[in-house]
DNA sequence: CAGCGCCGTCAGGAAATATCTGACGCAATC
DNA sequence: GATTGCGTCAGATATTTCCTGACGGCGCTG
């Protein structure tokens, strides 16, 4: 009995290439290649495929959103998540919207297709160290919404100045503190981030849009 | 007349997939693998290929790095960039660097092959809209002089290295060179960018693209 | 109401890094 | 053929980081 596949990815290169190692399997098919969400859930609607393979970024509708829908309508489907990103929050969406698997694209060839067997039988994947990085997640920042609201107010105001290029003893001059105050505000937010070093602290710092890139 | 090609991205699923392709056709062959910058330019001084296909977006030194690096000493390889990027600044930086041809990953697979035959024969290529927004990106922008371009090519592996969050201690091992040594880079390129914070160096290495937001 | 956890505050000591100054050979360039 | 840029490193000192530990206050919850 052969798994029907449905391909869901807009760079083409690695469609084909998804193609080419699913054909290689005995008992997988290919019953079509997409290039956007809408497509995925309008093909995966005609086709009942029983795994679609789904890109996490993808035009007009992401791989996410387009997972969610389809695991509404026909529960029956499993879709494994492929992503160019390992961070959990990545990983969270895409279980949460109800995907089987998750790769990274930088994993081999051989865990695709260990995947969608697995998703078949209707068992789950994780890729290698996504497992813990998923706990890890689950278990101290997922709870709690925004990130940013997990820091204290002086956390976040030190956070803000450490991003804005201050020295911890300008800081400490400015907010009329011990270094040593701010050197514990600076530990336990990265603690609390599990940010390990500085350079990761000041692009959380602008992704929460603490203070601007340009 | 066999076209031997490296193969160099840390996305495992991509590169099986390019190899793939690859071996499908009858006048090439994947001579290695590698995952990133600095195993690309050890390979291709060592293999010789014909011709290297780069990832752009790699660890430890980045495919726009690694392709400088390779013609520069092998100037008969060329090279391909592969890359998620269709922005000018990306294209125009990595053709700087010597770089064959530009296909962005959602082009379609036959445009590797047919870049690759025509690397081979000394040509280049670049997918379709690419060109336009290229000539926009010279004739307006690039005029105004790229701030990466004053750095040393030491110096802009050790920029990314730093915004990646490697200690000195670590970059210095990475690169076999004393911890001083490193330092003294980080030193001057801030010197020469008139930066005087070190988060200022992450936002700036952001900016330019050495490494990504997300 | 007593314990628990988070917050704000700080310290000590060892290790790493930053800062400043200076140095040397080599290649290109003027 | 003097200057400039690059790649490489060292020494001394000032800061910062990292790790561990501390203490009172506040709010929640059993």
């Amino acid at each position: 009995m052969t798994i029907r596949v449905l391909i869901a990815d807009d760079h083409g290169v690695v469609a084909e290439g998804l193609r080419n190692l699913i054909e290689a399997q005995a008992d997988m098919k290919v019953i079509a290649l997409v290039e956007d969400g809408r497509e995925a859930v309008r093909r995966a609607m005609e086709s009942s495929p029983d795994v679609v393979l789904m890109d996490i970024g993808m035009p007009v509708l992401n791989g996410t959103e387009a997972t969610r829908i389809i695991r509404e309508r026909r529960p029956q489907t499993r879709v494994i998540m492929l992503s160019a990103y390992t961070d959990p929050v990545h990983v969270y969406r895409a279980l949460q919207a109800g995907a089987s698997g998750y790769i990274a694209k930088k994993s081999v060839a051989k865990e695709v297709v260990d995947a969608i067997r697995k998703a078949h039988e209707g068992r789950q994947h994780l890729g290698g160290q996504l497992t813990e990085s998923l706990l890890d997640h689950v278990l101290h920042k997922a709870a709690s919404g925004e990130p940013l609201q997990r820091l204290s107010s002086r956390e976040r105001q030190v956070l803000q100045m450490l991003a804005e290029g201050h020295a911890i003893a300008k800081i400490a001059g400015t907010l009329s503190l011990s270094p040593k105050t701010v050197e514990t505000y600076r530990a336990r937010m990265m603690e609390k981030l599990r940010i390990r070093d500085f350079a990761s602290l000041i692009r959380f710092a602008i992704q929460q849009g603490v203070t601007p890139l340009e």
